[in-house]
This record gives structure tokens, C-alpha cells and sequence, in this order.
DNA sequence: TTGAAAGCGCTAACAT
DNA sequence: ATGTTAGCGCTTTCAA
């Protein structure tokens, strides 16, 4: 084993105040009013953070300012780029204004989530991004009781707990099927995964079809997560179960479910545009690099995400939030697979 | 806009200890030291808890215990399911623990590294998982002044932070060289973004390949994150180049890449891997579900963040740890593409 | 411009 | 089994 580094006795400010010949409130000073401070003395202490590399303590300062500049997200999947391209803005902007994010992955169980949140706030951070707006009654309980601003991304609700930014689902999924209808095709399928949202798109989906009097092929709602397996699967199983070759259409509840789907075609020498369309959702950094590149309904995520830090940021204020719903709207992306 | 809740005052262990009849500290250790308390306070306290919802402010208990109960967590991206997946299971087994992670991103930037690696600090974490191992100067002596245990990851070292595990990116390449020899390719090139690692392993790919009497077409490495586009690019470029058709085979610097080989050439009519084989890297989820199958090496990913967990917590409890290298190793994966 | 004093919400000795 | 006391490293009045 190797030698242990004995901890060496912590700086802290009142070791940088002796060292610059003040009391321990000016070393304060100096981090956080500097113009407070004359020149000569300010110089004396950074000098002395300098030597020493000392930085301050958030932690404790958090507890004395009540301001912990910590905020927690909880998204249903770390590894899913779909949730997590939103947190990356999020926390840049976050980072920006001093404020450090736990991120923390619930598996899409309100349960797990419910569990997350009462972590969380162990840690009292200053504002909470959650995904959706399905939330288990005790979790709504939790937060509300706790008076910390919160930010529901992805779906729009009137009743929000605190502020809610995404966009309408089914708006996106009726949107969708009318570009099919305009384009012609007269066979339509889904093909999804079990997940809350790509259901409602898909209930949505169907209903606007069967307003203009066609029918739609539920595909059975795959379990687990959205994946390549799944699209092909789904695929499979639409084809097997007598989707027509030639005007069918497929609504995918995500691109990767669509590239899966593109892939099981290819296999089964299935020509896509022409013998079957398909339409995936989220537009993915690689839907215009697939072959044939994927049309797509495009979501902001940059957006999103910056618009639920703004958001959260006001809430945080305390300033005046004149919106608590925030749209932010989609565009389906023609490419060349529908 | 919509009432601001007024802060109700917030609930404190004095709160709890008033409601309960106790003094604050006998509260403390209802919390942490239950067995030591009558059962009949016990019950007094956690009623007193279950009415006012009271979650215990780590913070304030971290600052007077000198243990934050937080980790921070510096990856290249967060939205690269290559480093994401260790991340999760790490943060979950030190969830496990009572330990929250940040997770901040660096975007392969040792310069904004060093930033992330000063703006931790100031939480006073627990501990430190970085990756890789190429960090500024500056970086590394904060780190080492610190105190901090610190496990880096993905990568070997003789002279590590302080632990490190991962596994050796030059015999993966020369395990990938040889498994291709013995296959009777006879030629050969390389798919490759710009990277360190990846970088690393082409060298030690055609040196392996030149110490059996072969060449090796270095395809350019391409700037930017893996993606397909990329993929789609380099392969594009190889056969322009004069790749030949027949006995060939690409070494990919990752999945994703590989994954934009096939789909370039298929566009081109080639067909893999009888024209031209194809080895990814990674092992990625859907590596199974392409078609063909994808040949690639895996790299245990939740074996890299289960045992970055466990050296991390036997650095933070002082423990004695044997090795500050752990090599968790990596598999040729044999599928079809190769 | 700086210092003195109090306190943020806990944990950890040490008493009893 | 519980209370008393101190103190973690800061921020924030209030004085000077």
C-alpha cells in the first residue's frame, strides 16, 4: 500500500487573516464585497490566498448565507442523450452564475424519484429540475412543503408545481400526422417503447388520423428503453403483422427507435422512403447522417434547457415570473425518410 | 405572475427537539446513533419528524463533521454514453453510501479541467473521479495539496493522482492487430477522431500490424466528438484514398464510428465484411443489434465505475489499499462484422 | 475601511 | 440514556 498523506491542518480564512495581519470577516470581504476593501489590504490577502492556494468554503458559507449554490436535477436517464443534452446546458448556465448541480437518475420510477427528491433536499439546494410532471403525491408533498422553486422540463401542464417548460406532445404528434396525411401515405403505424410521453403522443397520434378517417396500427409498446433491438423488433413485428408494403407510414417514438426500424427494413430488403416511410422524434445529432437521412420532429433541447435555467434562475430571484407554463414548441425536419 | 410562498421558518433540529422534549443533540442522534436512545424517545422524535416532514440539513452536518458527503465527478462529455455509463453505476453504489455526486464536463479541455477541478474544491468533496490522466500542472497540485483522494479513470498509469483503474489501450489495439492477422486480413486501416486514447491505440495498432510485416493506412483523425457523420467521413476518405476492396479491415476508434463505416458503405454498395471488415471499440449497447453484428472490444464499463467506487471509498476511509492500479482489462467481442 | 460579535444547523466530546 | 458545551468555517449585522 502506499503512505497516506496526512492531512496537513486546513486553510481557512482566519489562517489567511493572520497572514495578512486582519481579522477573518475582511478575508469575507475580500471574496465577496473586494471593492469594500482598500487596495493595499486586498493585495496583502490575495497574496496570502495565492501562497497558500486557499479556496474558500461554499459549504460553510452556504450555511451561514443560507444560499447553499447547489441545485439538484433528477432525469430519468443518465445514459438517454435525449434527457441528458438538456442538463448540459442547464448546468452551463448554472455553472455560470456559481451554482454547482447533482445530477441523479431516477430509472423512470416516480418511487426512485420520490426517494432522489428527499435526498436532495437533505442538501438544501436552491432550486430543483425534475423531469416530467408525473410526480408521486408524497414527492409533490416534499417540494411544495419545502418552498424550494422548481422547474418540470419536457411537459407543459397547467397545474405545475412551480414553473413547467417544454412543449405539447400531442400538439408534436398531431403536427405529425397530418405531414404524413399531406404527403400522401395511407397506411400508418406507431412504434414505441413503454414511456408515459411517447404514449400520449401516439393516443394523439392515432386520433388525428382517425379525424381524417384512417386508421392506425398501435405497434405493441416495447418495454426497457428506446434501442436499436426495439426498432427492429418493432418493425418486425408491424411487418409480420401485415403493414402494407408501399403508402405506409411509421411514427417512431425516438430517432434511435427509428434507426432500428431503418435497420430491420434494410435486412428485410425493404426500400425506405418508397416502400415504407418512417418518422422518428427528437432529432438526434446522427438523424441527418443516416442513410436515408431521417425526417424528424426537432425539439430544442439547448432551449429547453436554457430556458428552465432562466426559469429557475428568476424563481430563485424571486423575481416576477409572468409565465409558470413555457412552450417552446417543436418543427418537424424533413429529410429524405418520409 | 403567481404568489411567491412566503418561507415558512424553516424547520431546524432545535424544532424537532422542542416538539419532542428533548435538546437538539439528543435529535442528532436519533439520526445517527438511533440504538442509543430509549425507544420511547425515539418514537417521540421520528413523530415529531413525520409531522413537520424534517429532512436534516447535511450541509450544516457535513461542515461541523468535516465530511460533505459529496463526490465530484469531471467527465470529457456528459452526453458520450462511453463515459456516462461508468458514471451511473459510480454514483450509484456511492449513493449507496450517503454520497451525491457533481457531475461536471470538461469537454476534453485540461484547462477548463483545472477550473472544474478549483470549483469542486470549494464544496470540499469527499473525493475526486477524474478521467483519464493528462491533467494541466496547476491541476494536479491542487489536487495533490488538497488532500482530496482522487481515482482516475480509463486509463493506466505508473504515477497516478493518487489511484487509478482502467486498462491498457495499447494491448487492446496489439490484442485488435493480432485478432485481425490471424483472421488473414491483409489490409489494414484505422477510423479515428481526434483523441488521446484513441490516438494511443492506432499507434500501438500499426505498430503491431508493422512488427508482423504490415502496413497500416492511418485514416486522418477527424475533429470532434465520435459520431456517425464522422465514421461515414473516414471510411469515405479510405476508399477514395485506394483502400482496397477485398481482405480489408478498419479498425474503429469506437462504436459510433463504426457504426458510420457500415452505413457509408453500404450507401456505397460495399459489403461488410466480405469487401470490408469492420472492429469497433467500446461495445456499445446496440454494437448486437447492427446489421451485421458489430465486432468490437468491450470495456466493462460498470467494472470501471464499480471499482473506481470501491478504491475511492478505501481512499476516503483510509484504508489500505494495495494497488493504486486496477486493471480491469477488455474482450475482443466476436461478432460478424469482422 | 475595518473590527467585534453573533449565529447558520449541525456533530462530537465530555459530563452526568 | 441524555444534557452541556464547544466549535466546524463562514456571512452578516452593528460599531467604531
Amino acid at each position: 500500500m502506499h503512505d497516506m498523506r496526512d492531512r496537513p491542518e486546513p486553510v481557512t480564512m482566519a489562517t489567511i487573516a493572520r497572514m495578512a495581519g486582519v481579522t477573518q470577516p475582511t478575508v469575507s470581504r475580500a471574496f465577496n464585497h473586494p471593492a469594500r476593501l482598500s487596495p493595499e489590504t486586498l493585495d496583502r490577502i490575495m497574496q496570502a490566498v495565492r501562497q497558500t492556494g486557499y479556496v474558500p468554503n461554499i459549504v460553510a458559507g452556504g450555511l451561514a448565507s443560507s444560499r447553499s449554490r447547489v441545485l439538484a436535477a433528477i432525469v430519468p436517464s443518465v445514459v438517454n442523450i435525449t434527457y441528458v443534452a438538456l442538463i448540459r446546458t442547464f448546468s452551463a448556465i448554472m455553472r455560470q452564475r456559481g451554482y454547482q448541480v447533482m445530477l441523479m437518475e431516477s430509472g423512470f420510477d416516480a418511487t426512485e424519484e420520490e426517494r432522489l427528491v428527499a435526498l436532495s433536499l437533505a442538501h438544501r439546494p436552491e432550486g430543483i429540475l425534475l423531469t416530467g410532471i408525473q410526480h408521486s403525491e408524497q414527492c409533490r408533498r416534499m417540494l411544495v412543503a419545502s418552498g424550494i422553486p422548481v422547474v418540470e422540463v419536457w411537459d407543459l401542464t397547467r397545474s405545475p408545481v412551480d414553473v413547467c417548460v417544454g412543449f405539447s406532445h400531442e400538439g408534436a404528434a398531431r403536427a405529425a400526422a397530418r405531414h404524413m396525411l399531406s404527403r400522401g401515405y395511407r397506411h400508418f403505424a406507431t412504434a414505441a417503447v413503454d414511456d408515459a410521453r411517447a404514449i400520449r403522443r401516439n393516443l394523439a397520434f392515432a386520433q388525428e388520423l382517425r379525424a381524417n378517417g384512417h386508421a392506425c396500427r398501435m405497434g405493441r409498446d416495447l418495454p426497457g428503453l428506446p434501442s436499436i433491438r426495439s426498432g427492429r423488433a418493432a418493425f418486425a413485428r408491424l411487418i409480420e403483422d401485415g403493414l402494407p408494403i408501399g403508402q405506409s407510414a411509421i411514427f417512431c417514438s425516438s430517432d434511435v427507435m427509428a434507426q432500428g426500424v431503418m435497420i430491420e427494413a434494410r435486412a428485410r430488403s425493404i426500400e425506405i422512403p418508397r416502400e415504407v416511410a418512417v418518422m422518428g422524434f427528437g432529432d438526434q445529432d446522427h438523424a441527418a447522417d443516416l442513410d436515408p437521412p431521417l425526417t424528424t420532429i426537432r425539439i430544442d433541447r439547448d432551449a429547453l434547457g436554457q430556458r428552465a435555467a432562466e426559469a429557475l434562475i428568476a424563481r430563485i430571484d424571486r423575481q416576477d415570473v409572468p409565465e409558470r407554463r413555457i412552450d417552446i414548441g417543436f418543427t418537424i425536419v424533413e429529410r429524405n425518410s418520409l
